[in-house]
RNA sequence: GGGCGAUUAGCUCAGCGGUAGAGCGCCUGCCUUACAAGCAGGACGCCACAGGUUCAAAUCCUGUAUCGCCCA
């Protein structure tokens, strides 16, 4: 899978590397998961696409996100499991398979449910392909072997024992209560599939007479039709106009049927007369009052949304047609009094479109109270799941609180078939509401329960509704991972690590995950969540299928490479949780946001083309690290450059910054690298004769490329994975599979002769602590901890405490002891054998080390209380750390400490150096200042100038004198003078000042002077007629009084303009005296 | 009605006490042997408004306005 430097064209072509790549990734399973792996394990269950759907901008950025996190973490060597999945969306794929059965003149009884499956299986076979295939197209590192559909067998199973646990738990109960009801699908649809519209409506007003003759009640009502059902009049007790009728009765018109007037402290005095109809089989505060009050509940909709047989003289009208009918004749008999415009809000149904109708229907509910408030206490106390961005913390608790039982039946046959069987031999051999009934995993055990309590010859007939959607999305964090088997899956990695998804389903599935984990496994699913927002259009508005706005991520992928688009939504999303829009023109399908990101894509092509065509065909390993002994200054630079963009990079992520992260990492790459670095280089790369030099501008370009390739690795897969193939010329392993770059580490790499004998016997010494770690697979924390347990009390303490989360005081006085302790003890063992009593030495070397490091000195000490509180606070989420876990973190620990050897005996700390920054920094101004100047008198490019540079300050003077070089190569200079002062007339200069120091070109002899002042001349001359021109308009009383006062204020802004560019054009005249 | 968020360059957005930033767009000059999907240079801002805190406010506080989202 190499490339050789001369394959690589000048132009960088997503297509082909990007598909090549995605085939490889899939084909050789790079990413699977493994639960033998010994790093921290981190998971993230991908939220499941429908299987109706085709990827849209939603899905691009989920993917995105969740890609970049994955990809980070199995960088930096945590036991990685990215699980896909699809969703096998009820009433979406029920939906489109009837208008299927409808085209053909049939309805899915025609057919009948075992053939309707069949066809909805077909069907799902083809669709689920599709949008699996297009997560592939976005470069999602998932584990494609463990990948789930949430009617898979496995998931069916967690599915099914969830619902029997529930219901064995009193938790699922089976009832006659409101629900939503959508005509269009004829199901019960949850309150999540409903969308309130308000709307331009009407309040009719109605008069209901009083049964005792004495007058009548006026009652307001948005839904007139519903007064068929009215078993009540209700008005609020503490309203002085009506208390005094409560316990009377009504007599309802039409139906003439005698009702009493109730007080209830639910009715709104402000609303309409501040007296309500009440209809409990139709509203759900009615329903309330209904309860309250032991009122009769009088349904008067078919579930076509028809009138049924209780509407009197309008059964069997539409529920719209008998509105009409119903108020015709109310006006007729003069119970209309008033109709009065009122906005109001109608709930709609997300899937059918039409008003859904609250409907008594008997149900399946899921009892919420006790899974809330476990999901609750979990936030409040130990605040899980934790929110990035923290206030959507709120917004999910206001939902917990909030939460009604939950109607989980469907009346669809695509999805979970509930696992009830009712024993109709009972009723007649039909299901009633008190039909009685068998919950079990299978018709066979339902069959053998059945018969026990109602004889062998009873008949069964299993529940045919399905369950909602959400119920199995809501166990989606485990039941994929095996669950209630308790697998090797499940016990590595459950709880997840994070949940990524957009604000807009937090109530509805994070609630849910959360609440059926808590209860089923005692856990939170997820330790973070990560919300983010919504994808806008160009205009900022919310992409909608409905609204036809979408843009199609694919195409986009196809214009401007996969890589481009990940970059761009990413890059984007720097307030996380905030919407992002996407620039784009409809009739050229061309997006400018995304064509940067493409070009940036180029950018790095380009860098890396020049940097291979200049390593004489090796690898960054033939060539080796950079001796940091020889590094010239602008190696220096870029390597401190270099090392914060990797710990800013690292920290971003860490803290799910992940826009920011982008954002820095394109500025270093296009700013630090390409235009300074490459630049500053390229002079020493071109000379033969200084080998030295060469080599070391050779290691450091490969070394920082390489570094720079695995740093954007998570965010632009496809383009970093090829270069890093060709520049390494690596035919077995992948990118994705590295480590990613750490701060400092090439003070452990670099190649560095003289001090190589120095290192041996450290280098030995932790050979063997490597070697006697691994294969006996003895814990170096376990001998620590063996050491400590035989040290004074103090220190132990200090270390039972450290799994539990300890406070900083207890930590530095256990330290402080142990460090006396030890440098005692250190003495006694000065002579003893390296290999011997390894374990014990290994402790007291890495105590050494950790008090060396992080106790006496007082600058590193408050560095190490920081990392304590980092430390403490990660704690605090993960609650208990066990002996694998740390293991897993021990070979960093290692690592560190070996740089810290290699460090102490070059003298090296760190890289990351930020006064050498700024005196670079003060290179890059007179560099841009000088190029400033030459732009100014229109020098020619290729033209190189003597520039004399003055400063008071030595230091200023000394660090121009260190980068002569670059300023020449890169402003185009032939003599640099440095002064202190200036004591000779330079003659006529073009001058400029950057910071305190003053850049002067001569310019005799490179460019015309007369020429360059005509040409200042000559502008001055058209702008100070301009200014002649505006003035005169200005001055003119008709012009200011009568034109429109935009166009005088144009006038004026031009003017001004106009006298700027004046005064500039004379001071650089005047220069040229 | 309640809650949340936004308001900074023409556009999309960073910055969140100490001299206003980036990308795109615009203007000028360059086919300089990595890249014209590029290089160099440039112009453009009462940081929504009004008060307050502070030596100092785009940044903190209090209001107001406009837009958006969620829940009634």
């Amino acid at each position: 899978m190499t490339t050789t430097i001369s394959n690589l064209s000048t132009q960088y072509d997503p297509k082909i590397t990007e598909s090549k790549w995605q085939q490889f990734w899939v084909e050789n399973q790079v990413f699977q998961g493994d639960t033998e792996h010994t790093g921290k394990p981190f998971c993230i269950v991908i939220p499941p696409p429908n299987v109706t759907g085709s990827l849209h901008m939603g899905h691009a950025f989920n993917t995105a996100l969740i890609d970049t996190i994955v990809r980070y973490h199995r960088l930096i060597g945590d036991n990685t499991l990215c699980l896909p999945g699809t969703d096998h969306a009820s009433i979406a794929v029920q939906t489109i398979i009837e208008k299927q059965l409808k085209a053909e003149g049939k309805t899915r009884y025609d057919l009948g449910r075992e053939q309707f499956l069949a066809r909805a299986w077909e069907w799902k076979k083809e669709s689920g392909e599709t949008i699996v295939n297009q997560l592939k197209r976005l470069g999602l590192s998932a584990d494609w072997s463990r990948e789930k559909f949430t009617l898979d067998q496995t998931v069916s199973n967690s599915v099914k024992t969830a619902f029997i646990q529930l219901y064995q738990q009193g938790l699922i109960y089976r009832g006659n209560y409101l629900v939503n009801w959508c005509p269009q699908s004829q199901s019960a649809v949850s309150d999540l599939e409903v969308e309130n519209k308000e709307i331009e409506g009407k309040l009719w007003h109605l008069r209901y007479p009083l049964t005792d003759g004495s007058g009548y009640v006026e009652v307001a009502t948005t839904r007139p039709e519903t007064m068929l059902g009215d078993t009540a009049v209700a008005v609020n007790p503490n309203d002085p106009r009506y208390r005094d009728l409560i316990g009377k009765t009504v007599t309802l018109p039409i139906l003439n049927r005698e009702i009493p007037i109730i007080g209830d402290e639910l009715v709104e005095i402000e609303f309409g007369t501040g007296c309500v109809k009440v209809t409990p089989a139709h509203d759900p505060n009615d329903f309330q009052m209904g309860k309250r009050h032991d009122l009769p509940f009088i349904n008067i909709m078919n579930k076509d949304g028809s009138l049924n047989e209780n509407a009197g003289p309008f059964a069997g009208q539409d529920r719209f047609q008998a509105r009409k009918n119903l108020l015709q004749r109310l006006e007729d008999d003069g119970v209309l009094v008033k109709i009065e415009d009122y906005r109001h809000t109608v709930p709609y149904s997300d899937r059918g479109k039409v008003p859904v109708e609250p409907l008594l229907s008997t149900q399946w509910f899921v009892k919420i109270e006790p899974l809330a408030q476990n999901a609750l206490t979990e936030l409040d106390q130990n605040e899980s799941p934790y929110f990035v961005p923290e206030r959507w913390r709120k917004v999910y608790r206001d939902w917990l609180v909030k939460l009604t039982d939950w109607c989980v039946s469907r009346q669809l046959w695509w999805g979970h078939q509930i696992p009830a069987w009712y024993v109709v031999s009972e009723t007649n051999g039909a299901i009633t509401d008190h039909t009685p009934f068998i919950i079990a995993h299978n018709e066979a055990e339902a069959i053998a329960q059945a018969q026990g309590k109602h004889g062998a010859d009873c008949q069964l007939e299993q529940d045919p509704d399905v369950l909602d959607t959400w119920f199995s999305s809501g166990l989606w964090p485990f039941s994929t991972l095996g669950w209630p088997e308790k697998t090797a899956d499940f016990e590595t990695y459950f709880p997840n690590t994070t949940m990524v998804t957009g604000f807009d389903i937090i109530f509805f599935w994070v609630a849910r995950m959360t609440m059926m984990s808590g209860h089923f496994t005692e856990k939170m699913p997820f330790k973070d969540v990560y919300i983010h927002g919504l994808v806008r259009d160009e205009n900022g508005k919310k992409m909608s299928k409905s609204a036809g706005n979408g843009i199609d991520p694919l195409l986009l992928c196809d214009k401007y490479g996969t890589d481009a688009l990940r970059f761009t939504l990413i890059k984007e999303v720097a307030g996380a949780g905030q919407d992002i829009s996407l620039q784009y023109d409809r009739q050229k399908q061309e997006s400018q946001s995304v064509e940067a990101s493409r070009n940036f894509a180029n950018k790095l092509w380009n860098a890396s083309r020049f940097v291979l065509m200049n390593l004489e065909g090796k690898t960054p390993q033939q060539l080796g690290k950079p001796n940091l002994n020889k590094l010239e200054l602008a190696d220096k630079w870029i390597l401190s450059r270099f090392n914060q963009v990797v710990k800013q990079t690292r920290d971003n992520l860490d803290k799910y910054e992940i826009g920011e992260a982008a954002k820095g990492l394109y500025e270093f790459i296009w700013g630090d690298f390409c235009d300074w670095y490459i630049e500053l280089v390229k002079t020493r790369l071109y000379d033969k004769e200084n080998k030295s030099s060469r080599l070391i501008a050779q290691k450091t370009l490969a070394y920082v490329l390489e570094g720079i390739l695995t740093l954007l690795h998570p965010f632009m897969p496809h383009i970093t994975e090829e270069i890093w193939h060709t520049l390494t010329q690596n035919s077995d392993g992948v990118l994705g599979k590295q480590s990613y770059p750490e701060v400092d580490e090439l003070i452990v790499l670099s190649d560095d002769n003289e001090s190589e004998k120095e290192d041996e016997i450290e280098l030995d010494f932790l050979e063997a602590m490597y070697q006697n770690r691994e294969p006996e697979k003895l814990s170096l924390w376990k001998q620590i901890v063996a050491i400590f347990a035989e040290l004074p009390e103090q220190f132990n303490y200090f270390f039972q405490k450290y799994g539990q989360g300890f406070t900083v005081g207890v930590s530095l006085i256990g330290v402080v002891i142990a460090f006396k302790i030890l440098t005692t003890v250190l003495g006694a063992l000065h002579s003893l054998p390296l290999v011997s009593p390894t374990f014990q030495l290994i402790g007291l070397f890495y105590s050494l080390w950790f008090i060396y490091r992080n106790i006496i000195w007082s600058d590193q000490r408050k560095v190490l209380l920081e990392e304590i509180g980092d430390f403490t606070k990660q704690f605090k989420r993960e609650k208990t750390l066990t002996f694998d876990e740390v293991n897993s973190v021990l070979p960093s620990l290692e690592k560190e400490l070996k740089s810290e050897i290699a460090a102490k005996e070059q003298g090296i700390k760190t890289l990351i150096n930020p006064d050498l920054e700024s005196h670079f920094e003060l290179l890059i101004n007179i560099i841009r200042t000088i190029r400033n100047l030459r732009a100014e008198a229109d020098i020619k490019p290729g033209v190189k100038v003597s520039v004399i540079l003055q400063s008071d300050s030595a230091i200023e003077r000394e660090i121009l004198q260190s980068g002569v070089k670059y300023i020449q190569d890169l402003a185009k200079v032939s003599d640099l003078i440095i002064v202190p002062s200036l004591t000779e007339d330079p003659g006529k200069v073009i001058a400029g000042v950057a910071g305190t120091i003053q850049a002067l070109i001569p310019l005799t002899g490179v460019v015309d002077i007369e020429a360059l002042r005509a040409k200042l001349e000559k502008n001055l001359g058209k702008i100070d007629k301009e200014i002649q021109s505006v003035n005169g308009r200005l001055n003119n009383p008709n012009f200011v009084n009568k034109a429109a006062a935009d166009v005088v204020q144009k006038a004026k802004e031009a003017l001004a303009e106009a006298e700027k560019q004046a005064e500039i054009l004379r001071e650089r005249l005047e220069r040229l005296q």
